[in-house]
DNA sequence: CGAACTTTTGATCAACGTCAAGGATGGTGG
DNA sequence: CCACCATCCTTGACGTTGATCAAAAGTTCG
């Protein structure tokens, strides 16, 4: 059973939302609501099209959610960390895919359970709507650096935030392909690589490999997302 | 009294989520909880970083919700037309302005008196998060399209978008001007005005007027969005 | 050690932005 | 009613950014 204690690991990281956390609640998995599943890196945790049958819990690991048009050109809506939740902005089917990035593990809760759980609970229900808001200001946030920003101010814009969702000071283990990080930021991979490889020529950054980064002058890095 | 029945003129364009409209109730303006606002066109509803007060019903007319970088350059997030509720996606206070395209009249409520009802009325705790949803998977679309498509997708994408809203079949008046289209879809209003200049060109659409488009080949348009 | 994959880098090209100018439209006041 | 002014829109010429094409270097894993 290496999955007993899956809750206490992840408290650690569920935002504080002011009061008690009946999410927490929800994803119990002693109760028998949530299942852990467990995804290797790469592999699909639900796909673009299919029914929307359950909400995940993203204990460890990460993961990324994408739309892949007819062409094969692919944006990644968002990245995930430990503490997101996955799955709740569809309503019949998904939208997009999500996949792992990482070994993952996540808890499973069918949609309808959720669902039944919020009528009850007001506060669930709160933190449910809640989580939209969020998810729905960090798209629009995304937006807008997908509408109006150059390339330089993409990866330093995207550095700064993976940064902080991280909470790390300077240095970070980035769990993305420069693959990843160009389908997020509407870019190529060849236009990633160069603009990591300027930052750490002008000495704003620090790659210590490729998915290595240390961030030198936040400073500078925050005045190049314009 | 010209806005005694905002009501009944609205009905006709709240969506109808499947259940009965506990918006309605809280929208409903003889009860007292809600207070009718007009806006002429170009007029603020709610401005970036404004504490978020009120949440507005649109009863009539268009607005867009945008954010405005330190050097001006803007990135329309949204369009809103009638039954569209704006201001909901903020927690304290707004991370977007939102204005008036035409002239405008809102129903206002205050975000506490909102929440109190929500904390009563599970239907309508619903509709909100239900609302909530929906803005997102609606962002997410557009980030798609700012980040993946080319110019003409971008154009063609919008337009179809906006006749399937406005719900019509082929000839609508945009409440928009080429700056706001521009800034919505990542372009300059140069860009967007040569592209629906080689639409026309092409038979694809009638522009009979810079603000009156017609959609001649609607199959042909949804080609060009990939 | 080799194969597959990821990343980096260079050279070239095309799409879109910028600069510049002119035309259409609509509202206002004489 | 018309002239004027302020926007808004369109179009052309040119420049820049980032995509594409191509190839090599680094990395991972069997």
């Amino acid at each position: 059973m290496p999955l007993t204690n899956t809750l206490s690991r992840l408290e650690a990281h569920l935002q504080p939302t002011g009061s008690d956390l009946p999410l927490a609640a929800v994803f119990d998995e002693a109760a028998g609501a949530a299942v852990a599943v467990r995804r290797a890196a790469g592999e699909e945790i639900f796909g673009q099209g299919e029914a929307a049958g359950f909400v995940y819990l993203l204990v460890s690991g990460a993961a990324r959610s994408c739309r892949v048009l007819a062409d094969g050109r692919r944006q990644i809506g968002d990245f995930h960390l430990p503490g997101d939740v996955l799955g709740l902005e569809a309503e019949i089917e998904h939208r997009a895919s999500a996949e792992a990035m990482t070994d993952t593990v996540l808890l499973a809760v069918r949609r309808t359970v959720l669902a039944a759980m919020a009528a009850q609970d007001g506060d669930l229900a709160r933190q449910l709507w809640s989580l939209a808001v969020r998810g729905l200001q960090r798209s629009q946030e995304h937006a807008s650096i997908l509408g109006r920003l150059g390339a330089t101010e993409r990866v330093a814009a995207f550095l700064l935030a993976f940064a902080r969702r991280l909470d790390v000071q300077s240095e970070m283990e980035l769990p993305m392909t420069r693959q990843d990080i160009a389908d997020y930021l509407g870019l190529t991979i060849h236009t990633v690589s160069r603009t990591l490889s300027q930052l750490q020529d002008s000495g704003v950054i620090d790659a210590r490999a490729s998915r290595r980064v240390r961030l030198r002058r936040q400073d500078d890095l925050a005045e190049l997302c314009a």
